[in-house]
DNA sequence: TCTCAAATTAGATCTATTCTAAGCTTGTAA
DNA sequence: TTACAAGCTTAGAATAGATCTAATTTGAGA
């Protein structure tokens, strides 16, 4: 867990106590929040961050590169403080939303599209299911 | 091209001129239209179908999977009549938005999270970048 | 401490989507 | 042919996430 007020400076960003709570709160969770999950959660024990700023601040830090929105829910938007690559899996009953180890699809070969898109810069791998928690309790199915 | 009419009809659902429109439109076009560019390109010779209906017709083909959302940019939602799995990819200048052959992938190896993740129903893989149009022009480098 | 560009804010606005309630179409049966 | 019901379409209202605006506050450097 690198400092967050650190990877603001190294970005040339003043150091904000919201800026600073909405980094590290992305930093810490294993969620993939909405900006208005962060709006509710940030401010549940003490208010100090609107809703403007919330917004106002992901966009800044996803311009920087601190942050990647991840879009994969009609109509969801949602933030990664994880900006290594990686992948995600998808709970089609719960909406879980959990990242993937980059090392888990290594075997991913691009060579057959590489004459077609010879510029590449991102990959990722979208994982939809059931998780265990709901196939064990079996909501939805 | 399958028919339409039959399609909608194994599904159950009455074939009206709106719905046969639309989803003949998504199976002929190569791109990934939303809503709204349904709505302008059906109408642009003869308004026919108002916005509530492309809305409607969507909701329902997706209800019943003749067509699929998909939603890999934000606050964008579109229409695929390419049911069968598939990848796809985004160009980060235009916005190009092709499909990729499941084949092209099939190296894939879903073994290293099928420990953890026993019932995948989906997969997808999402390549991001500049397309070859776009690397000639030099737009957006 | 003073200054001022940058950051924060409440509230207005925008916009894609959904909802509502009325009208229309089509198939069926008297 | 007429009556009815179910399902479809429609315009416009409502909703909600995101963005914009203009005023206020903050904080890093002089
Ligand atoms: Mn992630
Ligand atoms: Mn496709
Ligand atoms: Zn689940
Ligand atoms: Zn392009």
């Amino acid at each position: 867990m690198v400092d967050p007020a650190l990877l603001l400076e190294q970005k040339g960003l003043k150091v904000t106590p919201q800026r600073y709570a909405i980094l590290r709160f992305l930093q810490q969770t294993e969620d993939h929040p909405t900006a208005d999950q962060l709006v509710e959660q940030l401010n549940r024990n003490l208010p100090m961050t609107s809703r403007a700023t919330v917004y106002n601040t992901l966009s800044t830090l996803r311009d920087v590169g601190l942050v990647r929105e991840v879009t994969h829910e009609a109509g969801v938007l949602r933030y990664d403080a994880n900006i290594e690559p990686h992948h995600h899996f998808i709970c089609r009953v719960c909406g879980r939303f959990d990242d993937i180890d980059w090392q888990s699809f290594q075997s991913l070969d691009l060579s057959p599209i590489a004459a077609r898109y010879p510029h590449i810069e991102n990959i990722e791998v979208i994982v939809r299911g059931v998780c265990r928690q709901c196939q064990a309790t079996g909501n939805g199915q």
